[in-house]
DNA sequence: TTTTAGCACTCTAGCATTGAGAGTGCTAAT
DNA sequence: ATTAGCACTCTCAATGCTAGAGTGCTAAAA
């Protein structure tokens, strides 16, 4: 594939502009008038019929204008996207915004999918984050009624499980208060692995507790992504493509169930790789239900220690530099969120 | 409004039936052949021409057949439908899915939302249940780093709330963990406004955290719908009526944005109760946005003590005999655990 | 050598026309 | 009370046509 010029260069720019904002084909003509180039359209029909054949854009039919193929749009990621970051304001005001939920996980996750999903007018996830080697931090048991009790399990990063057990014969509070204040000491600090390891030492309640912290924590460990929260579903679904193509609605309905998610990050993060930020475009080849969808997708948190992902997904048509700089801000931003409890 | 003659109501009902199924609208040849009626297609254009005039039905155009209004399905739904309860084996597997779950609020209001969505084949929604009094049980205070505390309370029902806090001077596990077992002891059963009227006997670090907690439980009680999750948002959108309006696209923003949602459920609640479950049909006149779509929406929990609510939205023309029985089998299966915890 | 004016060519979108078929409502016969 | 039969209406799909959009190419201009 061979270099483009600086004028080629500028045309496909303007082409996917124009194209993002309008969804239609865009004429020669259309470019010259609407962005005042200093060029006749017969010119930019010659560089127009060159990008045509190294790839980056595609005729509908002979009387139509162009239209961006997803090698196009990959270019220009890779390429011509100037690096937008977010306007100054912008950030006070998302971050002033997450001011007062800073302190609760679930809050501020749903609170980014949701800024997500507005901002880039696209459809928004958000994985809660998740630790690489989950670590004890704390036991709680409660009497409830009386042969039930309610068990409350603190990691370190803050993170809490519960569950209720019901139990042979009643316990009182004190009772309860004893054993969690025994095994909280003991087992600060420690992985599942260790602390599974002394199980043996422990009998009837005791062990049945253990035994559930040991589980509750090994699930949690090997959980690729625990929550999953969606929000935007209904933006994506205006854009024309969605409303014309079958294909589309299906891509959506597997990220519904959540199905792709999972093999999506994992499988991502390998190419295009803008600063962190990954960026998917028509599946890239190897998603074949996203062929007229592309996702940006980040990390965020401590890198080792706990991680989740963040990102946005919409039509192939979208506005990639803003919501590249978005989603680089809100990662970073929870990150820091990350930073502060772990 | 006169009375409809049985062979009216059966052929409404049946014209009901088809449609739902087609979403065309019906001829009475079609009617008379499906599904062999003993009647010749005559007769029934002379019935079908009467349950128009009493706007049961509605003519899209002269040579088209018809087509059930709101008021035909409102008929249909309080009149015509047979009572169906999900059959056994249904039942059985449903509840098998939730076995695992039923100690995690959480977990189950997730699976009931994936339940709903995939049974109903439309969109479905479920609210936490709600405490109409909230209650103390027991509060936890956990040191976390040095200066940051990790405060979590237990309300009556198992419902958790955490909260990070930060201190100016370090403070030890010991000493959180004699507040929090002295406050626990003190507080439990109490609601927020006799928790409120001690504040003052409280100074510096045991102040904040008695503050914290009364303004987390008067938000808890004042709230009417927690979380709300929605599920099979991508089941609505496959719907015909769904790609071709705009209006139905809106409606269903609406309900992503949960904007309709609290006005719904809190003004809903007073026509067409069939068994405890309420049906909106179209909006009912008083939601403008609804026009196109039906909700079926049912409470559970305990009433007076906790409740939630339920339910699934979809297009008018949707299959209501068996959403009702879905809705109405999750309600009691959801109550049951409700039960079990308060 | 690069750019551009000019023009022939191609394809689509929109419109009017048409005919077939679907489904009705009515009337008269059963 | 029911139904066969038929005239009537309206839609839908197909057809043919035209205007216009946009291109690619060629030859002239810069």
């Amino acid at each position: 594939m061979n270099k483009l010029s600086n004028r080629q260069q500028r045309i496909l720019s303007l082409i996917i502009h124009e194209h993002i904002r309008s969804a239609e084909p865009i004429a020669s003509n259309r470019l010259v008038n609407d962005y005042n180039l200093d060029l006749s359209s017969a010119t930019v029909r010659n560089e127009m019929a060159y990008l045509t054949e190294q790839g980056f854009l595609r005729q509908p039919h002979t009387s139509a204008g162009r239209v961006p193929t997803e090698e196009g749009y990959r270019y220009f990621v890779g390429n011509l996207m100037r690096n937008t970051t977010l306007p100054e304001d912008a950030r006070r005001t998302i971050s002033h915004q997450f001011y007062q939920s800073r302190n609760d996980i679930s809050n501020w996750m749903h609170l980014a999918a949701s800024i997500l999903a507005n901002q880039s007018k696209a459809a928004s996830l958000v994985t809660s984050p998740h630790a690489e080697q989950v670590r004890f931090k704390h036991l709680e048991m409660i009497a409830t009624h009386s042969t039930q009790i309610l068990g409350v399990l603190v990691l370190e990063g803050g993170e809490i499980h519960q569950n209720v057990f019901t139990t042979d014969v009643p316990v009182n509070q004190e009772e309860l208060s004893r054993i969690s204040n025994k095994l909280s000491t003991q087992f600060q600090g420690k992985n599942y692995l260790e602390i599974r390891a002394t199980l043996d030492q422990y009998m009837d309640l005791e062990k049945t507790i253990v035994n559930w912290a040991t589980l509750e924590m090994e699930q949690t460990e090997n959980l690729t992504a625990g929550e999953v929260i969606l929000d935007g579903l209904t933006n994506v679904l205006a854009e024309p493509e969605f409303i014309e193509s079958d294909d589309a609605r299906k891509a959506l309905k597997m990220i519904e169930e959540r199905t792709l998610l999972q093999d999506l990050i994992t499988r991502s993060g390998f190419k295009d790789q803008t600063n962190g930020v990954q960026v998917l475009i028509g599946g890239e080849g190897t998603w074949d239900e996203l062929k007229q969808m592309s996702i940006i997708l980040a990390k965020y948190g401590l890198p080792g220690v706990a991680t989740g992902t963040l990102g946005v997904f919409g039509p192939i048509r979208m506005s990639y530099g803003h919501s590249i700089s978005i989603v680089r801000f809100l990662s970073s931003l929870l990150s820091d969120f990350v930073a502060e409890q772990w």
